[in-house]
DNA sequence: TATTGTTATACTCTATAACTATA
DNA sequence: TATAGTTATAGAGTATAACAATA
């Protein structure tokens, strides 16, 4: 049984798999997201640059489609970045409708000294983990992102 | 190596727990929230029915802290609540500032209802997990979210 | 002084609809 | 006709500040 610290009983809310996600996912993101503050990003924003990053020339639709939201919210995003220097609208070669987003210079070195950060930022969770520990939670976490794709 | 629905490269992204904790949690809470909404409820207010089902009694902050929002959300939270039924505002006995939160009679089986439908919803999630693996998933999801209290 | 419930407010995220220019 | 980017807009969720009543 878990201890609480406070008086609370939780029972009905520990036994949904769903709330304790979205609990340990907040004790997460609390961590990602001060360290993408630190560097004037969003959560959001990097997960913009890693998609490009990996994936130089796709439209700001295919963009949206990557990361689960819609298009219309790409605009301001896009926006952001291109203010920041670290990405670049280039009209796309076959289609004069769409963009192709690239990485500028400053944003490959940007994008990857962030994910560098979040990942020892992220070691401190593993402070909990056993040995395999982690590599298990990220195998199962996947089987339930793909359950319903 | 996992592999994705689309030609998209997620390197970057897949080394990091918090942003599969991010995906993983969007996957249940998908089912979860249609499951509260086909009774008229949200996650949100799930959340407080359940705290106040196992804690009869406490005031609108505690239930606040307990579910870790500010206790200015809990007004139209428990107004809902109190429309539809499900629970009351009782004078709290030594302190004339407080309200101490109960449920109904029909907030008690509503609750007790609802978990099970959640519950049940959940068990498809539990296809991809082997024996032993969801108490595991639970106790790792603890000890991330008891980490820095 | 500090705290409870409350209100007003603001900010982010997310989603929808409609417009334009292209396809 | 369908799609890409854009704009405007609206809703949910969350956080802050300030107020009246009470501690």
């Amino acid at each position: 049984m878990s201890r609480e610290r406070n008086d609370i009983d939780y029972t009905m809310l520990n036994s949904l798999v769903g709330y304790r996600l979205r609990r340990a996912q907040l004790a997460y993101f609390e961590n990602f997201t001060a360290t993408c503050t630190e560097q004037g990003v969003t959560p959001g924003l990097f997960g913009i640059l890693a998609i490009v990053y990996h994936n130089p020339g796709l439209t700001q639709t295919a963009v949206a489609q990557a990361i689960e939201t819609d298009r219309s919210a790409m605009v301001a995003a896009v926006d952001k970045l291109e203010k920041l220097g670290l990405i670049e609208r280039r009209p796309a070669e076959n289609d004069r409708r769409s963009y192709a987003l690239f990485l500028t210079g400053h944003g490959i070195t940007f994008t990857e000294n962030l994910h560098r950060k979040v990942l020892k930022h992220e070691a401190h969770f593993e402070e909990v983990m056993k040995d395999g520990e982690k590599d298990w939670l990220l195998d199962l976490l996947t089987r339930i992102i793909d359950l319903d794709r």
